[in-house]
DNA sequence: TTGTAGGCGTTATCAC
DNA sequence: GTGATAACGCCTACAA
């Protein structure tokens, strides 16, 4: 089974190492190391041993090169978002191949567990850590012991959204919520809207934490814990957080809904419910979502700017692997109005 | 940096090895191993090994693993169709968490280098056939470099479809396309066709040599050059390949098409041809893809057990990675009849 | 049952 | 500029 046959003078089954091509160049495995590695080498040297390299069809061993200290070519994008949105979300999905290529520039291979979903949090830990450096998180929650795993290992991280409890020690490329919060109470406002209500995001994200921040910075004084309420992003919660404000805050006239899709959910409620939007309820979303434009009236929301992650986010995963500390981009976001406020 | 403070009694920062465990276990690092490993020891050694994992947060090195001769608990997921197909196409994101969830009941993480489309093919050659150990293959055609490495390095592979060429030398998973092309051309002599023109599919898939290859079984004498043409499985190759049936064969009464998209080309071109489906021109698909229902009329296809893949497949790449040598295995089509024939 | 030691393929640190 | 050689962390004969 492992016998080595010669075939078309490269070996067939049976590794072929860096000796065997130091070998055949006539020169040291430290040598061919260095003329591989970018090192000071003769023109000599160099020559042959690419020379010997072409022959054999030596392909490093990346395992071994990793074990000796140097870099993977590989970086893993980790996600802890459902698969189903990781398939579904345009914005995601397109996100993904974004990366894949901004980093093919490099050189580097992206690769991603998918499928691997919460609960299988402990297998990606387990080895996903091992076999990467480099590590792209996208959607990981506030306390996640992910997180505080990679941290701990000191591995070179890049956050997509602000790694809430690690902001010092995690790079992060995030977009300005909360501002894209205070911007859409402005715009109610300046619309008339007097009892603007809120469904929040949850807490262990960071975009849910935000989008409430900006909210109550925007609200001020006016600010009444009968207008807040929360949701998960589901259309389901939204349309149950929805029935719950009509209840709590009935003289509402406006709801800022942190996500399109929960929003969706609150103009099911609305709607039924005799609220006509947007002339007596006004409602806004978050995310520009697909859905954003398929709903009735279509959802003022707030874009985020996707289109500028992979190339951020491939540039701070660079600086981290040269060894820079950690560093920080909050992109702002744009206001799309449309027709539900 | 890498300074190794303490905290909680575990290292910050800096890999706590096998030693350190072995140290704390007050046994050798062999010993350590054996019971990592499944392999022999005193209970009262395990105990103690166990508790030490606990105690010092020791998580095995892969790479180090790998490089020692043991196994990657990793395998990788590579397939060869464009990334929008692996998003767009149900039956294959289905199939590759289907995959991941199989994998994961052995402890197995599957990644997948999403983005890496034909071009990248050199990436993933380069690197992924270094990281991984054992490779689940997708949508490979034939003689593809890939998959000629990938034997040539020994690796443990299984194919999804039959990876013509090296039938002998990889694990394969297939459907029983030849005779599922062999069904439909029954059914529809059955309905009274005579003149059963085919739109095959590219040669260099198994897919598309196994329907055309079936379709000349059942039309065995009634052969006829100018009722066969191919498409590469778009919708506009489908259109386009249906226009030139049109012509070579204005007196055709059915049309096989190798896939769905194609066929839903094929309808569209029918019509405004006026030629009635399936009054005129019977007309069917392949794949029961989801645009098969929503066509008009809807298709007769044929189904694909997709959901049988994941466990065929984690079971021969179980196989391969036990040393086993490679196995296949063909599972039956079945024809779904609908509106256009 | 357990410890010891050699080796897996690289990189990096030395002398030369 | 180049060649030895010591890690890197683990597994596995082999010996005890």
């Amino acid at each position: 089974m492992s016998q080595r046959r010669e075939r078309d003078g490269r070996r067939v089954g049976g590794r072929v190492t860096i000796y065997d091509v130091a070998r055949a160049a006539g020169v040291s495995s430290g040598t061919v190391s260095r003329v591989l590695n970018g090192g000071t080498a003769s023109t000599g040297a160099r020559e042959a041993v690419e020379r010997a390299v072409t022959v054999t069809g030596y392909v490093p061993h990346q395992q071994a090169r990793r074990l000796a200290g140097a870099r993977t070519d590989a970086v893993a994008f980790l996600h802890c978002v459902s698969s189903e949105r990781l398939f579904d979300d345009p914005n995601v999905n397109g996100l993904l191949l974004a990366c894949h290529n901004a980093l093919a520039e490099h050189d580097l291979l992206m690769v991603t567990p998918i499928g691997a979903d919460g609960p299988a949090e402990i297998v990606m830990r387990r080895l996903a850590a091992q076999i990467f450096d480099p590590i792209l998180l996208f959607g990981a929650s506030a306390g996640s012991p992910l997180v505080a795993d990679l941290v701990d290992r000191q591995m070179p991280v890049v956050a997509c959204g602000v790694p809430l409890g690690h902001e010092r020690h995690v790079s992060y490329v995030a977009t300005d919520d909360r501002d894209g919060a205070r911007q859409i109470v402005a715009y109610l406002r300046s619309r008339g809207r007097r009892r603007i209500a809120t469904i929040a995001g949850p807490m262990q994200l960071p975009g849910g934490v935000q989008r409430l921040a900006g909210y109550q910075d925007a609200i001020g004084g006016d600010f009444d814990p009968a207008l807040v309420t929360h949701g998960d992003y589901t259309y389901a919660s939204g349309a149950a957080a929805t029935a719950r404000l009509l209840r709590q805050a009935p003289d509402l006239d406006a709801i800022f809904v942190a996500s399109d899709m929960m929003a969706a959910g609150a103009l099911a409620t609305l709607q039924p419910a005799g609220r006509r939007v947007p002339d007596e309820v006004a409602v806004v979303g978050y995310d520009d979502a697909p859905i954003a434009t398929s709903t009735q009236p279509q959802l003022t929301t707030v874009r985020i700017p996707w289109q500028r992650y992979p190339g951020q986010l491939t540039r701070h995963l660079w600086h981290r692997m040269d060894g820079d500390d950690p560093s920080g981009i909050i992109m702002p976001v744009e206001l799309i109005i449309r027709g539900s406020a």
